[in-house]
DNA sequence: GTTAGCACTCGGAATTAAGGAGTGCTAATA
DNA sequence: TATTAGCACTCCTTAATTCCGAGTGCTAAC
C-alpha cells in the first residue's frame, strides 16, 4: 500500500504527515460535536488547509487504512475508530497541564459528611458535563484509626464508633452475652484507644489483638467481639461506597440510547457492583495517579463496551485513594471533561485539607 | 343511552351485572398479560360464558360507555381505563386477607444495619416483582431518642452519637471554639443523656434547650452547637434516605420504554426527589395503613403519570413508620404485587421485633 | 336475547420510490 | 507529482404507497 502525503517508520508505527494530522484532528473534533460521520467537503471547508474535497478524500482514504477511522458504511462520512479515539486522547494528554478554569457558581460547600461531599461531587460533575457521573469514597485500607469509644446503649447493646483519618465515622452495634459495667467500660475504651489509635487497619494483626486480649483479661470476649465488629464494619460496605449521578444523560446520546444499551448501562449504575470492579481496576492498574481514559473495548466493565471511561484518582491524606468515573460517549468532549475533572479534583483537595 | 344487561342506580354509579363483570375482569386480566389490546373474539373463548364475540361486542360497547375500557384507536381491541384499572384494584381489595405465601428462598438475612436491610428489601421486592421498587427509611419525627454520646476526637472537634429507638445511629462532627476538657465532657453527657433518653424530637422544644443551657453555665454554646447538630443531622438526610432497586425493569414493558418516559422514570429512582415526595404525601394521606394504589393520574408524583403505584406503609415500634413503594405499568399484576407486600411486611415485622 | 354475516376502519408491516450525501476513480490541470 | 474537477455509483434515510388483518358496528336472521 502507498501512502500519499506519507510519514517516516517509527516501529511498526507511522507518524502522520501534518497535514493528515490536521485533518484527522478535524475529523474527531466535527464528530464530537455532531455525532454524524463527518465526509470531506466538510473538512475541506472546515480547516484552513485550502485543499479541494478530492484531496480530503485520498487523505481519509489513507487514515481509514491506517485504522484510525472508519465508515460506517460505503458512501457515508468516516466516523472515529476506537484507534481513532485513542490518538486523539494521548495527543490531548501531551500538551502541558492545562490551566484551571474556574468553576465559581460550582463551588463545593463545605460538608460536614464525606458521603454529602462526594454525592454533591458527583452531581457537579454530571451537571458540567453531561456524562453519567461516579465517585468512589476513599477505600480504607491504608487508612488510620484516629478514635475508637464503646458506649453502653442498653443492658445487652454496646455500640462502637470508629472514626478515621479524615473523619470518616462508622458504627457498630456489638451484642455482648455478659453484662458490662460502667467501670469495665471505660478500661476498655482506654485500652482500645491507647493501642490502637494511629494504627492503619493492616497494622491491627494477630500479635496486637493477642496482647489486647490478654491486657482485657476476662474481658477478652468483648475485645475480640468489637475487633471482628470493627473489621467487618469497616470492610462491610467498603466495596458499596459509591456515588452517582447522571446516569440518564446517556439518553442524550442516540448511539447509546437503544433499549439494550440504556438499559445495561443504567443498570451497572444502580447496582453499582460494576463500578466497584472499575474503581478496583482503576486503583490497581500502574499509573493509577492523573487521569486514564478507556475507549470502548478498553475498558475493564464490559458493559461499557460501547462508551468511553475517563477515570481520575484522587487522594486524602495518607494513601487514601477514591476514584471519580466519567461515562459517556465515544465521542465525549475529552478536552472538556478532563479539564473539568482537574478542575474538581483540585477542589476536592482544598476541601480535604481543610478539614485535616 | 341505553345498557343491555342492565344494572341497577346506585347514586351516579352504575352496579354492573354478574356478565358484564366477568367480562371486564377478563378484559383487564388478559390485557395485563399481553400488553396487546383485547378483541371480543379472544374474550368469547377466554372466559366459560360460552358467547359469541357478538354479543361480547354489545357488552364491551356498554363498558366503553360507562368508561371502564376504551380503544386506542378505532378497530383495535379495548385496553382498561384508569377507571377500569382502579375498578378491578378495588375488587382485589375487598377479596378477604390473603393467604400469606412463602417466600422461603428469598427470606431476608437479619442484617445490622438498617441500610443494608432496606436495601436488600428493595431488592428482593425488585426481583420477585419486575417492577422498580422502593423503600424509604422509618421517618424520624415520632422517634425516640436512646442515647446520646459526646467524644472529643482532637482538640477542637467533638463527635456526637446518637442512637435512636430502633438502632438507628446517627454521628455528627461538631467543631467547638473553646477546648472541652474530660470532666467537663463527662458532666455535659451526663447532662444530654439524663435530660433528653427517651425523648421524641419533637419534645425538645425551646423550653428545655434553655433549661439545658441553663445547666451546663459555660459551656451552653457546645450544648446550643450539640443540639443544632443533633437536629440538623436528623433532618439532614431525613428525606434522602430511599433506596431503589430494578429501576430498569420499566425497559420490560414497552409502553414506558420509549425514550422520554424512561429518562424520566429512571431519572425520578436516581434523583430521589420525588420519590420523597411519594413518600411524604403517603404517610400524609388519611389512610395510611395497609396498601394504596395509585393509577396513572391519580399518582401524587407526576412524573409517574403513566404508571401505577402501589405503596404501602410499615411500621416499626413506637410509631416510626416508613414506605415501600412499587412503580410499574398500569397493567400491573396487581394481585401478585399485593401478595409479595404482604409477605415482605410480615417478614420486615419479624426482623424488626427481633431487633428490639 | 343471541348470533352470523358483512362492510368498513385503521394501524402496522412491508414495499417501493425519490433524494442526497458521500465515495472512488479517472482524466485534466498547475 | 500533487491537486482538483467531474462523474458514475453506492446505499442510507425518508416519505409515500400498498397490503394485510384484527377488530369493530350494524343489520338481519334465529
Amino acid at each position: 500500500m502507498k501512502l500519499k502525503g506519507g510519514g517516516m517508520k517509527m516501529g511498526t508505527e507511522v507518524v502522520l504527515s501534518e497535514r493528515k494530522t490536521k485533518i484527522l484532528h478535524a475529523i474527531i473534533k466535527n464528530y464530537l460535536e455532531t455525532g454524524e460521520p463527518v465526509g470531506s467537503r466538510t473538512i475541506s471547508k472546515y480547516t484552513d488547509l485550502n485543499l479541494s474535497s478530492a484531496t480530503i478524500r485520498n487523505e481519509m482514504a489513507d487514515l481509514e487504512e491506517l485504522g484510525y477511522i472508519m465508515q460506517p458504511h460505503t458512501s457515508a462520512g468516516r466516523i472515529p475508530s476506537d484507534k481513532g479515539y485513542r490518538w486523539y486522547v494521548d495527543s490531548l494528554m501531551e500538551q502541558k497541564e492545562q490551566e484551571i478554569i474556574e468553576m465559581k457558581e460550582l463551588v463545593l460547600e463545605k460538608a460536614d459528611k464525606m458521603e454529602h461531599l462526594l454525592k454533591q461531587a458527583a452531581k457537579v460533575l454530571a451537571t458540567n458535563t453531561n456524562y453519567a457521573t461516579m465517585i468512589s469514597a476513599p477505600a480504607y485500607n491504608r487508612n488510620k484509626l484516629k478514635f475508637i469509644q464503646l458506649s453502653k446503649v442498653d443492658e445487652t447493646q454496646l455500640i462502637a464508633v470508629i472514626v478515621m483519618e479524615g473523619n470518616i465515622i462508622k458504627n457498630k452495634i456489638v451484642t455482648v452475652e455478659e453484662q458490662v459495667d460502667n467501670e469495665t467500660l471505660l478500661k476498655l475504651n482506654m485500652l482500645l484507644n491507647t493501642s490502637l489509635n494511629g494504627m492503619s487497619i493492616e497494622e491491627i494483626n494477630l500479635g496486637m489483638i493477642a496482647r489486647l486480649k490478654e491486657q482485657a483479661g476476662v474481658h477478652s470476649e468483648v475485645i475480640s467481639d468489637v475487633l471482628d465488629a470493627v473489621g467487618g464494619a469497616i470492610q462491610l460496605d467498603d466495596d458499596l461506597e459509591i456515588y452517582t449521578s447522571g446516569a440518564t444523560n446517556i439518553f442524550k446520546y442516540p448511539e447509546l440510547s437503544d433499549k439494550q444499551s440504556a438499559q445495561e448501562i443504567i443498570n451497572a449504575f444502580e447496582e453499582k457492583q460494576q463500578l466497584a470492579e472499575l474503581v478496583t481496576k482503576t486503583l490497581a492498574s500502574e499509573d493509577n495517579k492523573g487521569i486514564q481514559v478507556y475507549i470502548g473495548n478498553e475498558t475493564p466493565v464490559q458493559t461499557m463496551k460501547d462508551c468511553s471511561v475517563v477515570t481520575a484518582t484522587y487522594e486524602l491524606a495518607e494513601g487514601m485513594q477514591g476514584t471519580i468515573g466519567i461515562i459517556g460517549p465515544k465521542r465525549m468532549d475529552y478536552e472538556h471533561v478532563m479539564k473539568t475533572l482537574k478542575t474538581l479534583m483540585a477542589e476536592l483537595d482544598t476541601v480535604f485539607h481543610k478539614r485535616e
